[in-house]
DNA sequence: CATTTTATCTTAGCAACTAAGATAACCAGT
DNA sequence: ACTGGTTATCTTAGTTGCTAAGATAAAATG
């Protein structure tokens, strides 16, 4: 069963529908990307949750366990299990900050994250050569689409956020 | 914190960063869509699971639980209390086949799923007037880009999990 | 120095998941 | 119709990641 629409062959087909395609196109590689990164982390040894905060770790400097508390929405007790799982598979360090000896930073181990990043490249070597394929004007309109469709991601979730607070927000008294 | 990269202002940027930003806002844009689904979901009264299992029940036609689990890689037991879940928040009935009464097909009850449409709809709302701003051949470009990078996410699972069972069986004897 | 706040870890309990088996219906072959 | 084997779903026992609440230790405040 796939949950990518096919383009209809030989029938001209409508620009709502075309939009429509794209739309879910899109989830569906949103969709099978979720997928590679279950792969992935069972390869690593690592949960899915693991997998997401390592990437955390990697992209921000000096991250602590609170700060990936705030950024999953996970309790801190959870956060030192993940930390506990990504640390004994030896992707990262637990380092005390020396200024104040309260907080951890999580230390990328470099050689360990390069692992991961030439799986990717492995399994992405096709993909970022077909990227060749694009001259550089087109490679503005995928640029700036992608842009707006990363923003409206994050907008749509923000207002469904604020949606579902304006709701289930009457817990207490009355 | 934000995971996407920005555009580096006045500077010119090189093709190879250029394609380097792309990917990594795909790839941002993925994950925020995940949230997007998370919150979503429990707005719903479901787990993130529950969501995706639904959206593959109103996708295909006559679905069973056997077929669920084979589309998620869940177990059936696991399966029988999504299901549960999905049929006690109102999402889908469970219908007896009649030509083999051990199936199930899970039949989607259709005003609740519209809702749920609706809420999509809703938040999405900007991004979809804003596709009207691309033109036919601009669009032409997006809907093959959009395929193509489908189609590698497809394959770069498939290829991963190609690799994972090529190392990871060796498990009995020696 | 006492109090409060902050950062991480610990503990108890919950619930979704897996693995294995139960149940029931279908499908041969005799 | 009976017997054995397969298939579809559900049930049960046990594992584990998560939350909530509290413990511990260090820093900030006054």
């Amino acid at each position: 069963m796939s949950v990518k629409p096919q383009k209809p062959t030989a029938l001209p087909e409508s620009r709502a529908a075309r939009l429509e395609r794209l739309d879910r196109t899109i989830r569906a590689a949103s969709a099978q990307r979720t997928l590679y990164s279950g792969v992935l982390a069972s390869k690593l040894g690592l949960h899915q949750t693991d997998l997401e905060c390592l990437f955390i770790i990697t992209l921000g400097e000096k991250v602590t366990p609170g700060r990936l508390a705030q950024e999953t929405g996970l309790t801190t007790g959870a956060i030192t299990g993940v930390v506990d799982r990504i640390e004994r598979a030896g992707y990262i360090r637990r380092v005390r900050d020396t200024s104040d000896r309260r907080r951890l930073f999580l230390e990328p181990v470099a050689e360990k994250i390069e692992e991961i990043r030439a799986i990717n490249r492995r399994a992405y070597h096709a993909w970022i050569r077909d990227l060749a394929r694009y001259s550089e004007e087109e490679l503005d309109i995928l640029l700036d689409f992608a842009d707006r469709n990363y923003e409206a991601a994050v907008n749509a979730t923000i207002k469904l956020r604020r949606e579902s607070r304006g709701e289930e927000e009457t817990p207490k008294a009355g």
